[in-house]
DNA sequence: TCTATATGTTATCATCGATAACATAATGGA
DNA sequence: TCCATTATGTTATCGATGATAACATATAGA
């Protein structure tokens, strides 16, 4: 028990890694998320993160996984329009990235997924993926091919904007550029 | 003049460390690239290399301006094709994208593009686009969406082969993915 | 030739990821 | 209840890195 201060143990310590991890990934993108500098905003010794976590690649990667699930629930609940769900669900994907910038390129550009330690990282992209493909294919006689064209589309999009290369991107400029279809 | 060894003045340093780092870059993405690490292999101080390179990030971006430079010259080389000049050009850039992960990684994930400063990397980029965007855009009774959208496409393609999200990808593969329009 | 400038070198610093050795708290069986 | 095991934290330390300052040497032009 502590007499007063802060308790020996921090009893939340993983979790509380993970959201300065994200945060720093906003404030500075990937070279930005240090292990000394979440230990100094949480209060605790940079050695007690390595009790949690094997080195600083896997904290990227429990951020990374953190990313794909947030994506996959962005996903379903952009599912639910019942007009239009797969332009809705694009608008949502390239949303995502434009909100969370360092966190996308994290997920993507880091190279952490062709990897093939991480088997949470990869199923929880797994997950959100399959959402995306399943809507991009549903309609009747399109191929899976064709599923995936539109999902790259989707992914192509996000990428362009997050760089810069479409010039101001909003809602409805994206939904126009996944109308042609 | 030099007695026999090295002289003093390398005389094409620059150069020299911009191919180093494609070389790490390779080696083991844009975490590896390290000023050290060129001098190093060079033979030379690294603080040799500050004279030439203000930065980690400028030599970065001097890599990343190569990366466009190259990656036009592919694309103007697949335009040459009579047939089908934009499938042609989406297998080359996909091909780039999977012969230099790195390199292209470091072209888009890492965010340099969306800054100002770096007015080459910018050039470089918007001269290798265009060429894309161009031939996308040429056929008759198309938007300029249109091609916008079949930029994305190719651009989203490249990033999930890379990411092994589409398996095993070759060129015939891709053109495939790339007919149907 | 002589001087300014470009280009290299050798310290030196602060920061970072990582590990070892040690300290304390929490847990659970005898 | 006590005590041993385990989980979780601390401090000290290491080697590597980017960066800069102070100094050395080569090159070029007046």
């Amino acid at each position: 028990m502590s007499t007063a201060g802060k308790p020996y143990h921090h009893g939340n310590l993983k979790e509380e890694v993970i959201r300065a991890g994200l945060a720093m990934l906003e404030e500075g993108g990937t070279e930005a998320v240090s292990i000394r500098e979440a230990a100094r905003r949480i209060g605790v010794s940079s050695a007690a993160v390595f009790r949690h976590f094997a080195n600083r690649e896997s904290v990227l990667a429990a951020l990374a996984t953190r990313g794909f699930e947030s994506l996959a629930a962005d996903l379903r609940e952009a599912r639910r329009s019942d007009d239009t769900p797969l332009q809705t669900m694009g608008v949502a994907y390239v949303g995502f990235a434009l909100r969370q910038p360092g966190l996308f390129r994290l997920m993507f550009g880091g190279g952490l997924l062709s990897q093939d330690r991480y088997p949470d990282l990869r199923s929880a992209s797994t997950t959100a993926f399959s959402l995306l493909e399943e809507v991009a294919g549903s309609r009747a006689g399109h191929s899976r091919d064709h599923a995936i064209a539109r999902w790259a589309r989707v992914h192509g999009l996000a990428h362009l904007a997050l760089d810069g290369l479409l010039g101001e991107v909003g809602p409805e400029r994206v939904r126009e550029l996944l109308s042609n279809d």
